[in-house]
Parts: C-alpha cells; sequence; structure tokens
DNA sequence: CCTTCGCATTACATAAAGTTATGGATCGCT
DNA sequence: AGCGATCCATAACTTTATGTAATGCGAAGG
C-alpha cells in the first residue's frame, strides 16, 4: 500500500493525462500553464521510468501506444474522482461566503453593513478578502466581488450596480478654519495616488467641473483609507465618493464643500462568478448587498 | 478538465492519505521515506490550500476531520487504481520480447530456435510477429526486428548480420525421377511472386549465374513457404535460401541440385530499434538471436 | 517534578520542475 | 529546389517545491 514507491511522478502523469487528451504536447502545455519543453520532459521522463514509449512521434503529431491509451483512461477517472472530492470537501464549507472587494471599500462600505447581514442571516459567516489589486473571480476563492468599474466583466455576471458622486469633503473643524467661499489654491488638497484608470484625482475633478484651479496636493497617500482619514483629522480637503464616506457626513466627522456632486463615470457592481462553482449561500447574500447597494 | 488548475498538490494528497491510514504523521513518514517535518509541512500546506483542517491535533495523537476521511477514501481508491493500472502496463511488457521477421524467416529458422532460447531463458516470453510486409521499428511494439536486405536502416540498429546463399533444392524422390545432370528447360520450376527488390526469381537466378536457360515457372505461390512445403512435396525445384532450407536438408526432406551456391546480395539482419525504448531483455534477447544467426 | 512522545516551526539544502534558446525533421507552398 | 511553418527534443540555466536537521511546545504518565 505503498503509493509513494508504486507510482511514478505524479506530474508526470497528470501531464500525461493532458497531453492524451490534446494529442498534442503544446496544448497540454498551454493547458497546464507551462512551456512545451517542460511537457517534453516529463513525457520522457516518464517513459524512461515506465520503460514504455507512451506516444510514436510524428511529423506534428502524436500517436499515444496501447499502454497509453490504458493508463491514461484510468487516470482520466482517477484525477476527475480527486477533483470532485476536493471540490465537495471544499464547498461542504458550504455557509462561508467569500467576498472581495478594494480596501477602502471594505472598510467604509462593507464592514458597516456586516454587522446588520449577520443579524438577519445568522447561518451564513461572511470572510471579508480586501485588496487594491483586482480581484479574479476565475480563480475561484472568491463567491461576490464588489467592483468598481464598467461592465462586461469576463468572469462575472452582474447582479446590481450604482452610480455615484464625487464631492469634496473636509472636518467640521477645517470648514470653520477656512475662508468660505469656492475652493482656492491656498486650499490644503488630499490626494490619493491610484494608478487606475477609474480613479479620479483633483486635477481631473478640477477640470471636469470647468475650475479654473491649479490644485497642487498638500498631502498623499497611497491608500483612499488613508486620505479620508487625514480628511477627517482635519488636515485638509479631500475628494470623497458620497457612497463611501456617506456615514461619515452622516456622523459629522465629514462635511461636503459644495452642493454641486459631480457623477462618476464607473459604478459599483455586485458580481457573482461566471465559471466558478456558486454556492447557494453567496447567491443569497449577493442580493443582499445588492439591494443594501441600491438602496 | 484542467486538473493542474482544479486538484492541490499530489505530494500533499499523497501524504494525506498515507497519514490517515496511520493515523499518525511520524508512521506515514517511515513508510513514505521522509521526515516527520516533511509530512508536517506538506499536512499543513493541504489545510491551508483547502482552508479546512483535516486533523485535529490531539496530544501524541491525531484525529481526522469528516472531511478528510471523504477525501481520504476517494484518495485510497484513486490511488490504488493509479498503481494497479501501472503495474498492469509495466509487467504486461517487461518480459515479452516481440520479434518481428518475414513469414518464411519466422516459420524456417526462427520457430525452430526458439525452443532451445527457452531453455536458456526460462524468464522471457517471445512473441513473434511474422509479416512479409516491411516491420518498421519506429511504429513501436516491436523489440527485434529481423530483416533481409542492406543497410543503413533508418528505424534502427544493427546488431548482427548474416550473408546467405542460394541454390536450387528439390525433395530426393523428384531428384531420383529426373534425368541427372544440369537444369534444363524440362525441369518443373517453382516461383514465389514476391514483390521486393532484394528478391530474386527464377530467370535473375539464371541471369547471375550466366545460365542460357528459359525458365518457366511450373508453379507460382505468393509465399515462401509454400513454395518449400511443395518442393518438399515432390513437385519440383524451388530455390533455397540456405539459412531458410537448412534444417530440411539437414533431414533430408530437401537436396541440393548443384554445388555450386550463389551468395546474396542481401543480407539478414538481427536489428534494435533506434527511436523507441528498448527493453533490457530485447537487448538481450537480440544478442542471443545474433549469436545463433551468425554461428 | 521529570521524562517521554509526537506534532510544529525555522533556516537551510537540494531535488524536481520549469524556462529560454536552439536544433531537427517533415510537410506544404512558391 | 528553396523556404517557411510547425511541433517535438535537448541542453544549460533558473525557480519552485520538497525535504532535512535542529529545536520547541504541550500534555500525559510515572
Amino acid at each position: 500500500m505503498n503509493f509513494r514507491r508504486r507510482i511514478p511522478s505524479l506530474t508526470a502523469l497528470m501531464t500525461l493525462e493532458a497531453v492524451l487528451r490534446h494529442r498534442s504536447f503544446t496544448a497540454a502545455a498551454i493547458e497546464l500553464g507551462v512551456t512545451q519543453a517542460a511537457v517534453s520532459r516529463q513525457i520522457a521522463a516518464l517513459e524512461e521510468e515506465l520503460g514504455l514509449p507512451m506516444f510514436v512521434r510524428r511529423h506534428r503529431t502524436i500517436e499515444p501506444t496501447a499502454e497509453c491509451l490504458t493508463l491514461g483512461t484510468t487516470l482520466a477517472q482517477s484525477f476527475a474522482n480527486i477533483a470532485d472530492t476536493v471540490d465537495a470537501v471544499r464547498s461542504s464549507q458550504q455557509d462561508v461566503v467569500t467576498i472581495g472587494a478594494t480596501v477602502a471599500f471594505s472598510s467604509f462600505w462593507l464592514l458597516p453593513r456586516l454587522a446588520e447581514f449577520r443579524r438577519e442571516n445568522s447561518g451564513v459567516q461572511i470572510r471579508v478578502v480586501s485588496q487594491d489589486a483586482r480581484i479574479d473571480l476565475d480563480a475561484g476563492g472568491i463567491d461576490i466581488a464588489i467592483r468598481y468599474g464598467r461592465p462586461p466583466f469576463a468572469d462575472a455576471t452582474v447582479v446590481a450596480s450604482q452610480e455615484d458622486f464625487v464631492v469634496p469633503v473636509c472636518s467640521p473643524d477645517y470648514f470653520r478654519r477656512r475662508l468660505s467661499g469656492d475652493l482656492s489654491e491656498t486650499d490644503e488638497f488630499i490626494e490619493t495616488d491610484v494608478h487606475d484608470r477609474s480613479w479620479l484625482s483633483w486635477p481631473q475633478w478640477a477640470e471636469k467641473m470647468g475650475r479654473a484651479l491649479r490644485i497642487k496636493p498638500h498631502l498623499r497617500f497611497n491608500h483612499y483609507t488613508e486620505a479620508i482619514a487625514a480628511a477627517r483629522a482635519g488636515q485638509g480637503i479631500a475628494l470623497g465618493w458620497r457612497l463611501l464616506v456617506q456615514t461619515f457626513l452622516d456622523d459629522g466627522t465629514l462635511v461636503a464643500l459644495e452642493m454641486a456632486e459631480m457623477p462618476t463615470e464607473d459604478r459599483y457592481h455586485v458580481l457573482l462568478p461566471v465559471r466558478t462553482r456558486r454556492k447557494p449561500a453567496a447567491e443569497h447574500a449577493a442580493n443582499w448587498f445588492a439591494n443594501a447597494l441600491t438602496r
């Protein structure tokens, strides 16, 4: 029962199964995410180990040997059984829903609403994965993504979407300290450095609002959460995405400097994966958050 | 069907199966031939990957989780299937040596010598593939070929070669019935129709021997074995390749009509494949038959 | 209290796997 | 006939996965 001694390299066997299915080293390499040379190496090593050819090499094509067909059939079945069981075991965590969002969205919008979600859905655990890098739903592991951008999304189905508005915000204290009136170059601006085309910087905001204003940021941060924290601490004016800063406007730790709010071109989307498995709990949670987002 | 993406490290899965069977990291490590630390590492990595515990660690003992039991059952079955199939594929070929030769060579030379080979190599099975069409060693499935022709052969390495001689042969009965002396047009000639440039027909023999003889064959066959059988049955004279008909000359069922034997331009070759894998048993058998051929 | 035992962890070593660059062979096309 | 395309093979080098030695921790039992 010592499988380690009886079975050749499982990497090579997995490679064999892919080559046999594709009838091509190159196509198998693409699926496996390695180079043709790596596949050639694995097949050669396996043939050496078994003392048997697996493929007859012909010009631009290969033919499997009888032994290869025999072995390949078993491998395909065995790997499918293993993969299915792994999937089943993973999804036995049926009641854990993993949500992916940006750090700012997660902090400002999602977390304050988790308590309410939990009260209404006591049987479901939420796990939050926050990262500013784009969440890839095809990679699996994420049940719901909340993404800022414009559809269509190759990896996702849009459950709901919500536009937003941008408005300059600052603390009440800063508001009292400055001269009333329009923004001017004597104001202290807080900028967030985000290298994403959907992001809005201060100069872009001024241009879109038609302001003849040369804005030189007084403070710069690489996370929006920090920029907003600085604004709330009275250190200047930051651009506020209404949906994200609404809780602070409500509790008075931030005030809007203008009545006019500029609509954003991009929107927030609640997304479900198109290619990876969906849990029922995840679909239910997605609907809940979609309602909360569009309310 | 991309198993590589769906299945965690197969090394870790194989480790899990062993740990579950032994209910012990340390005992599994011994079976796997690694250290306990390596096992600990693999299980930890798998638990991390799956996001689930596989074992509950207790004092000096471990208990598998329900998920571990589920997964372990599938793994044990899948690895057993793979191992059994690998074993079957290996042993189906390891001690079977397949020799390819023409039907005539197989019948007249090879088969009479198989008994002796078997006596001296009781662990090796010989399988004979006889066909008059050329044996392609590149196609696989043939371990040794015995081929009549001239090197070089693109698909083969020559282990040994042996020239032959051609001589007219007939049965002793036919020999007594004919007028003594040179062959004449009153003799009954048995011809074999073979469309191969290495073959020798009666007119070609007469020309090469400088005989002013118009030979019109009395009988024609498409297999040389039949031509020789007809000659032994007293129905005429056939061209005899010494190596092939030697056993009949020895047992008296055929006699040579002339002392002069014409050397053939082509030779017999014992060949091993250059491109497909060689079995140790096949190389040994090739040497045995090479010795027998050149003896 | 001390010892034992079995898993956990860390820093390091190395085997296994993968990559880049290049070659060879055999088609098909001009 | 020459050239280009395509697909597998191979060698030298790189990266990743796996394994090891040393040590630690914790919970029993004597």
